[in-house]
RNA sequence: CGGGGUGUGGCGCAGCUGAUAGCGCGCUCGGUUUGGGACCGAGAGGUCGAAGGUUUGAGUCCUUUCACCCCGACCA
């Protein structure tokens, strides 16, 4: 891509209704545009970076055969009152509309009751289970107050899945799978360091559930933290939990998280609770085991926004960042500028090339500011030199390479 | 939802005790520049969040309202 055809244009000022700093980086940058409070567009570079997150949750969901489908934005009133949660009293997050002709609907804050009563159309048998679900879907929540920039919106993007089974038993042993899958998740997005599975307030069916909390300033949560036996514990449920797991209070380092993924398990309550059973060999009926385990795309971007940034700007991790190479033409070099952009591409490394018309400084600071992985900057000086500037954005190391060098660091 | 704050060109801001709106960035045109957000010159762009009121006269005072931000409460 080149810088010329991006429609986005950097910002030297932060909108000063913007507080959070993913959020100013990000508007900043170009990559979101904010509608409203807590409502927030996706330009051409954050989409990719919500691509990028995206692929990685998707290749691992389905590592543990899990399949994507997309369910629907609408939802039905009666799905949700066979558990009671069409009730604003019990869901306050609830945004509702009506058909022309009156009809009463939802707007999907969540899809746990709806797959449950699709699932019933699907799962007859023993033989049907398990089945592991999940997709990408803009969740629509009406929170009382929208904060903390993309980390907290009444609009945002969600992988959120689901786990049928015919036992507890297969249903924990799956649970375990989806927690190893999601580890790998924050590894490959680069937050695996600072994330933690921790224990935190149950459903009906268990004592704790487990969220993914990930240090972070920005967060909302506080947990408390045993680096050396890795046990978190969110803040809500510390007392319980130390009481269960044995440990003393102040073994316990405090810290700030955000929670960036939360499972549950759901037993064979919201089974009965909706009528979805399967027959067993042995020809009776069952309630079919469930659980549901939840990412926050959109939320995940914001903290690694948050985390990987500096006074310059963003610092995007390899696996995400929108391109690998931003691409600096100084001087009047297009011809040979042109031909390396295409040789990256080439090589498949994806390029963000800056061929505007600019002064060096412009360049280099939109550079630091959209904050890819590499730099690289070739100038009349350097073609001399037969050499290219290649630049760390994490470290901010330069070093001079040949073209083949190069390719060799980063293809 | 309780408390606090803010709304003035696209963005950041100024506008004192009322007198027909200004600066920086960005944008357009011309010229000079070209390794760390260039410079000179000439321009375009605003019903001052909205509605109502007071006044000869309102960005400024009053009332109502909307939006946004922060703290708290809330967050299967």
């Amino acid at each position: 891509m080149r810088v010329s055809q991006l429609f986005t244009k950097t910002l030297k000022d932060a909108p000063a209704d913007e507080v959070a700093k993913n959020a100013q980086l990000l508007i900043r940058a170009g990559f979101v545009y904010k509608e409203m409070a807590g409502v927030y567009a996706y330009l051409p570079l954050g989409i990719r970076v919500i691509e990028n997150i995206k692929q990685i949750v998707r290749e691992e969901m389905n590592s543990i055969n899990s399949n994507e489908l997309i369910m629907t934005g609408l939802q039905r009133r009666e799905v949700w009152e066979k558990t009671g949660r069409w009730s604003d009293d019990v869901v306050d997050v609830w945004f509702k509309t009506r058909l022309k002709d009156d009809t009463e609907l939802g707007m999907g804050w969540s899809h746990e009751e709806p797959i449950v009563e699709m699932l019933k159309q699907y799962v007859k048998s023993y033989k049907d289970l398990p089945i592991s679900l999940y997709q990408f879907q803009t969740k629509l929540r009406n929170e009382l107050r929208a904060k903390s920039g993309i980390m907290r919106g009444r609009e945002f993007v969600m992988k959120d899945m689901y786990s049928f089974h015919t036992s507890a038993e297969e249903l924990q042993a799956y649970y375990d799978q989806v927690i190893e899958a999601y580890k790998r998740v924050y590894d490959r997005l680069g937050i695996g360091e600072d994330t933690y599975v921790t224990f935190a307030s149950g459903g009906a069916f268990t004592k704790f559930s487990h969220e993914f909390q990930t240090i972070t300033d920005a967060g909302e949560d506080i947990i408390y933290l045993h680096r050396g036996k890795n046990i978190a514990i969110n803040e809500e449920v510390i007392d319980d939990a130390i009481k269960e797991l044995g440990i003393s209070r102040d073994e316990l380092e405090k810290v700030k998280t955000a929670e960036t993924g939360n499972i549950f398990n759901f037993g064979s309550q919201k089974a009965e609770e909706m009528g979805l059973d399967f027959v067993s060999a042995d020809d009776k009926q069952h309630p079919v085991f469930m659980g549901s385990y939840g990412i926050g795309i959109t939320r995940a971007m914001g903290v690694i926004a948050e985390k990987f940034s500096d006074e310059k700007g963003l610092v995007w991790p390899v696996n995400i960042a929108p391109y690998k190479v931003y691409l600096v033409s100084i001087g009047n070099v297009t011809e040979q500028a042109t031909e390396l952009y295409e040789k990256l591409q080439a090589s498949g490394v994806t390029v963000l090339f800056d061929d505007r018309d600019e002064r060096p400084g412009a360049k280099f600071a939109d550079a630091e500011l959209i904050g890819l992985p590499y730099r690289i900057t070739i100038s009349e000086r350097l073609i001399e030199q037969g050499k290219l500037e290649f630049t760390y954005r994490n470290s901010g190391e330069t070093e001079l390479l040949t073209l083949d060098e190069l390719l060799a660091k980063i293809s």
